[in-house]
DNA sequence: CTTGAGTCTTGCATCGATGCAAAAGATCAC
DNA sequence: GTGATCTTTTGCATCGATGCAAGACTCAAG
């Protein structure tokens, strides 16, 4: 059975076209008796809406975009699959890109790549300098996910980076910890704000700078945590007592190594990640984690998305040629989604020792 | 700076749309300086093709769509990674959807309910049953991924699971083990075909049915395979020497379990997974997986679909009304895609003792 | 100079739905 | 009975691109 159309199904029903599309539509001015008719045909022809031809004519495809570095990531993976959620329940269907944290695809993203297939676009970008943002501004629905900020003239939702880390060196602190290392700065703003964290916490706890110690890596992944801590071991400077990871990824890596060369965990090291990818309830030892509320996240996006779309649908497209002008850009919201920190026994010690 | 159609374009190079679509579509016999003008014009302008539109006029979208049950799910992660990775080389867009493993949400994808978003549909089914498609067959483009097999008029691509897993199970009896636990039957055809596979295993080497064990769960992961491992130990039957677990997640949820009760591993009991994915590097000890070759499911699955798409281009649409025939459906391929077993830690035992 | 065979360019209809506004029909007050 | 108002239904143009086939132009051969 191949294609049925409004005007097959207008046809066995003998009406027009625009009563089925009524119909279809809901609007409310149908007489019970024609609906009736008309969704017994549509029932009976097995009429599916053409989407694309609706788009077409509405300005509205009813899908969002969903970048994201690595769908393969698993906190990644954990984010789309509450995107997609939270839009199933919008009615709302997500198509997901994999930027491969190029930031040439970000770019390409934040130029609008992908507008003329999704009605609007939730970017988590990993690379893209905001330098290169400094002076644009999307002329489509456009919300940062999660962390990395480039310029608040893109609304983004995402927990407070900063914060998020300090959460997390302080239960390490609280623990009687002290050479605590933190594990994941690269080149990305994202890493800079955990970074951050770190030295705050360390330093409102005046934990003495020759306890500090900050280990780059090249990317959040398993096997650079692994390797990092492999490194850190090897090398002939003091044991740290703990591992502040900048996700869970590398806290992961970093558990496999002390498990390897016969570190106890927690007790000559301790361990925090941020994420809370649901693989951490299961590593050895089960891993503390900062947990970012994920929901949350995604309905806050969806709904500054929709917000975005509405605005652009009243004031109707801006006209060809308009410019945009640089300078004085408005800034766009930036919200903070609840965090909370799961403590499990990777970092759970007996009484406060030093 | 707002949308940019081929008009638009048209108008500031001096000439017809249809040259406009000519030079984008790369059509050969345009002049060089025609074309030349044209592409300026495009640059300038900063064109984009909208891709609703030419699907509408064209029949193609350039998306296809993948239905996995959860995105969250390392191996569907992955899966879709690959799936993502693959059809960028050939230009496509992937549109990624989550049936949540609902029977119903399957059963309407396969009805077509994509069609008409998606060229074609990638689907990776957990509950469907093969009963109720019996008579059924896709007017569409469809190629089922992964073990789950709904009859064989649906192409499909896969590893040969009941092969996948006497693999693993025979791993375990060449590490001398005799007692082992078979974890994750369900109702899903994909456990009864992995039962099998242990089943010939076990009978191939003769041991005895007092050891045979095959434990059920509901869902393959990892919390269930926890739970069902503290069952076990809880239990007051002897102990296993093996545990073959159905997939990866199930096996890290063993591997918690059997942690969790001070249970070595590999010495006391070995477990095996399937799937291989990435996190099973990681576990404690790391775990021996069979790796399905997601890239060549990847390949092969897009491979086939594009074949289907194809002869649907040369046949054109069926005739609304023209019913498809049940009965002598013709067979579809079913592709068995290579895997290997990766032997590590959780496996590894010294000689054979017995 | 004409013809024929290319090469290059164009106009028009069309894909399947919806926006718009008008037509047709029903209802009611006067 | 008539006009006003409201409900219900309809036709037509349109979204942005491409299929089709014809028109305009170039060039070589006759």
């Amino acid at each position: 059975m191949a294609r049925v159309r409004m005007r097959d199904v207008a046809e066995h029903a003998g009406v027009s076209v625009r009563t089925v599309s009524n119909v279809v539509s809901g609007y409310p001015h149908v007489s019970p008796d024609t609906r009736a008719r008309v969704q017994r045909s549509l029932d009976e022809l097995g009429y599916r809406m053409d989407y694309l031809a609706r788009g077409l004519r509405s300005g509205r495809t009813g899908f969002i975009a969903l970048a994201v570095p690595f769908v393969a990531e698993p906190y990644f993976a954990e984010l789309a699959q509450a995107v997609i959620r939270a839009a199933g329940r919008r009615g709302i269907t997500v198509l997901v890109e994999s930027t491969a944290g190029d930031s040439e695809v970000e770019r390409r993203i934040v130029d609008g790549g992908l507008t003329n297939v999704a009605d609007g676009v939730l970017l988590s970008a990993l690379t893209l300098p905001a330098s290169d943002m400094a002076a644009k501004k999307p002329d489509f629905p456009l919300v940062m996910l999660g962390e990395h900020s480039v310029g608040d003239q893109f609304p983004r939702v995402g927990i407070d980076n900063v914060a998020a880390a300090r959460t997390a060196v302080e239960h390490l602190l609280a623990q009687g910890c002290r050479r605590i290392v933190a594990l994941g700065r690269n080149g990305s703003e994202n890493g800079r704000q955990r970074t951050e964290g770190y030295e705050q916490a360390m330093s409102a706890a005046r934990v003495r700078r020759v306890n500090w110690l900050v280990v780059p890596v090249e990317d959040w992944t398993r096997d650079q945590g692994y390797a990092a801590v492999r490194e850190l071991l090897d090398g002939d400077g003091p044991l740290p007592d703990a591992v502040f990871a900048f996700n869970d990824a590398l806290a992961v890596g970093a558990l496999r190594a002390l498990d390897a060369s016969g570190v106890r965990v927690p007790e000559d090291v301790a361990v925090v990640g941020i994420d809370a990818i649901q693989e951490s309830a299961y590593t050895h030892p089960p891993l503390t984690s900062v947990a970012p509320d994920l929901d949350a996240i995604a309905e806050r996006a969806l709904a500054l998305l929709e917000e975005q779309m509405q605005a652009l649908g009243e004031s109707g497209r801006a006209a060809p040629g308009e410019d945009v002008q640089a300078g004085a850009v408005a800034a766009a919201p930036q919200e903070a989604t609840p965090y909370r920190l799961i403590v499990r026994e990777s970092s759970r010690r007996g009484p406060v020792h030093e």
